[in-house]
This record gives C-alpha cells, sequence and structure tokens, in this order.
DNA sequence: ATGAAACGGAGATTGCATCTCCGTTTAGGT
DNA sequence: ACCTAAACGGAGATGCAATCTCCGTTTCAT
C-alpha cells in the first residue's frame, strides 16, 4: 500500500533512492529465478549498478533478503485472508493451499525462505504467525463440515506447501505440483468408515521453523552432526 | 550376498583391501548421516585412515559414492520385488513405498542419490530400470482390482518418494514422514464417484531423473543450484 | 562552482573442498 | 632376518566462489 518514502530511514539523495528500489526490485527477480543462493553481485548487475552500491544500501545479503520478503509475505497473507472469508470452508483451504503453492511454484526464492532451505529460521516464525490465525479457524470449520478429516491438524499445512515445493523445486515442471496438491487434498478429506487414523503428527517444534509453535526454535544454522 | 574378492580388480596386498573395505563402510555411514556432502576427508578421517589413501583407492568422491550406492540399491530393489509378489495389489504398493520411503528416512545419502540432491542425474535412470519392472505390474493390478485410481501413474511413485524424503529432510523427524505418506495413499485410492481426475501428470522426462524414461536426461549438472 | 554523497568494480579476504606429493611404514616373499 | 614394492598419512598446494572493502571517479543539490 504505502509507495511512499519508507519511514524512518533518513532521506536519501534522489539518485541512491531510485537505486535502492533498482536493487530491490532486481532482487526479486533474481531470488525469484535463482534462489537465494544468488550473489549480491549478481543482483547488483541485475540492476545495473555495481556491488559496491549494493553493499552501502544492504549490509550483507541477509538484509537484503529480509526487506524483498516483507513484500511477499503480504502477497502470502492477502491470499490467506480471501480464503479465510470463504463461505465454504473446505473451499476456501484448497483455496488457500493452492494459492500459497501457486506463489512458490514462481518463486524459487520464496519457496526458499518460506521453507528455510537459507538460514534465518526464524522468518518462518513471522510468516506462520501473521498467517496461522487466519487458516485455525477454516480448518475448525471444515471439520465440522465434515470435509476435512478430523485428524488433519494446523501443521500440517506447511508441510504440504512443503512437500509440494519439493515437486517444483526437483522437476522444475511449473504446474506439475498442482497434481501431487491434488492428492494431498483429497487424501486430507474425510475418508470413508473403518480407514485408519494417520500416524503420529509434527511435533510442536521442528527445525526448520515453518509451523510456529509459541516458542522460538533457537536452531542456529544446520544440525552440526559432528565426524569425529 | 557376494562377500568375496571383487571380480574384475587386479588382487591387492592384504591391508589394502581391508582398507578399502574400510572405507566403504564409512562413507556409507557418513554419508548416511551427513549425505552426500561430506568431504572425502570426513569419510577417511571416520575410517582411521588418511585422505591419501581414500584417494588411492577411489579416484574422486565420485566414484565412491557411486561404489557405496551399488549396495543401496539392491535393498530397494528387493523390498520392491517383495512387494511385486504381493497378492494383494494394493498393499504391495503401499508396502513397497513405505519401504522405499523408510530407507530413505534413516539415510540421508540415499535421499540424496534418489532424488538428485548431488549431481550425476543419470544413476536414478539405472535405479529406476531396475525398479520399474517391478512396480509397473503392481500397478496395473491395482488398478484392475478398483483399489488404485485410475489416473495414478507409475511416474507419480519416485514423486511421491521425493516429498516424503523432503519431509524427512526439512523436519529431521524420523517418522513424521509416515503420516504424510498415508495422506498420500490415502489420496491415491479410488475416490468417490464425482471426485475431478488429477491435473496433468508428469512429463515423460523431467530434469531430475528419476523416473526413467528411455531416453537419458542430457542433464551433465546440477543447474545454477550452488548453496551451503 | 563546490563539497558532500553516491557510485563502480577490481581485488583483498575468507573459507572450504579436492587432490597431490613424498617421506615413512608395512606386507609378504625369499 | 632382510629387502623391496606396495601402501599409507596428512600437510599443504590448488582451485574456486562468495563476501565485502577501498578509493578514484561521477553525480547531485545548493
Amino acid at each position: 500500500m504505502a509507495e511512499l518514502a519508507e519511514p524512518g530511514r533518513p532521506p536519501l539523495r534522489r539518485d541512491a533512492e531510485l537505486n535502492r528500489r533498482r536493487l530491490m526490485v532486481a532482487a526479486r527477480e533474481v531470488f525469484r529465478d535463482r534462489g537465494l543462493a544468488a550473489t549480491l553481485d549478481d543482483v547488483a548487475r541485475h540492476a545495473g549498478l555495481g556491488v559496491g552500491t549494493a553493499y552501502r544500501h544492504f549490509a550483507n545479503k541477509e538484509e537484503l533478503v529480509d526487506a524483498v520478503f516483507e513484500d511477499m509475505i503480504d502477497q502470502v497473507e492477502a491470499s490467506a485472508r480471501e480464503a479465510a472469508a470463504d463461505p465454504d470452508p473446505w473451499h476456501g483451504l484448497a483455496y488457500s493451499l493452492e494459492k500459497v503453492c501457486e506463489l512458490q511454484a514462481h518463486d524459487r526464492g520464496l519457496r526458499e525462505v518460506m521453507l528455510g532451505t537459507g538460514k534465518a529460521a526464524q522468518r518462518h516464525a513471522l510468516v506462520a504467525r501473521r498467517i496461522k490465525p487466519l487458516v485455525d479457524p477454516l480448518i475448525a470449520r471444515a471439520k465440522e463440515q465434515g470435509s476435512l478429516r478430523p485428524d488433519v491438524e494446523q501443521l500440517d499445512l506447511p508441510m504440504i506447501q512443503l512437500m509440494v515445493a519439493a515437486v517444483t523445486d526437483q522437476t522444475g515442471e511449473p504446474d506439475l505440483w498442482r497434481r501431487y496438491l491434488r492428492l494431498l487434498l483429497d487424501g486430507m478429506r474425510t475418508q470413508p468408515d473403518g480407514a485408519p487414523p494417520l500416524p503420529a503428527g509434527p511435533a510442536l517444534r521442528w527445525r526448520g521453523g515453518l509451523g510456529g509453535g509459541p516458542g522460538e526454535n533457537p536452531v542456529g544454522e544446520e544440525p552440526p552432526r559432528s565426524s569425529r
């Protein structure tokens, strides 16, 4: 919404402000296509600027990623909000998942941020905390409605995103994910009588971070697992 | 099965032969726990040997991975063979998937080899070609039986493995995958009337390699993904 | 016009993994 | 026992790729 000068930061010279924006746009594109592993050099060149400039605006890559990521979350949240308003909870749930997965499918950077491929796992907690309150009631309603099998939990959703993202990541096929999301959704529907319950669900917190419980994961990096 | 001296290779001095074996064992363990990214130095140290020794036995890491991987495939094939003999095709199919996923869950290296996280995508084709003939009839039988939804295809199976592996990879939870495999299996069952068909399936060949069509993927290296 | 701000990009720095080299140790034949 | 070829070990050479710095040059704004 706010397309004006950002708050807080002291005003920049006009060219600086412009370049900052160029960098953000370039970063968005580069991260989308090549993932967070892209170099700041890459981003800068894509923006038609020098690396030095990039480093004056953002202390390091993390900072740039954060800046870019801010915007992306808004999109995710928007579709979740839309879904939450759906009178048919099953439809809303399915729609919500489909939208997130669609965003992910187009955006490798987003996948990596959401799934924690890159570091900084606490970003997920952020997402989770904004999305959870929107989706939770949807789940409850869908169970009442009898469409969603009762042993599905809130924490299953990020896992489903994860799985779907893996499909896109591996195959590079831009639409194949739809097939497997459907498979999962069909599995999430209330099953015929006599179907055994789902095996144990996700623990409250997990290494990756996406499914935000209350506590923060102290996860810093990868599991060290020393060799010896 | 063959636990005797390998064929072909000229006989090694006893200590050399022993060390070669030690290296393989160590590699198996290290790759299992830390994935293919592990260093040859790591493997050598784990085997209680020097790097130099490792490099005398294996020209490079790839070669070692191949040697180790050979064995792993046998296990995969064994369970597929067992499943193929199951009189109940649905049960066999489910069992087959469960077994592969279980192996993967315990073995990060195996996940990476099967999913092509590491390079050398043609290894998958190898797996696929050994597994496919076992599983194909199972699928056909399960469809006849009416338990498997008719729009599931052979190429869906590796994708399911992929998704399940992603769960383990991301969460580190050793058993969580069971839940999502179940979800997928339930989605693969014949659906109630009126359910829409699955969206488009996997193309004949895909970047990752696992689902072996006839042609080899000309993929040489990994896509511009570098990380870590 | 002029000084402060911003730029650009070569290259210093860092970090890590692969692989080599050669002095030392060991197996195993005589 | 002795001897030699084979095998070992591991420090370090090599290569590579990414991050970030430095400073001479350009641009803005007054």
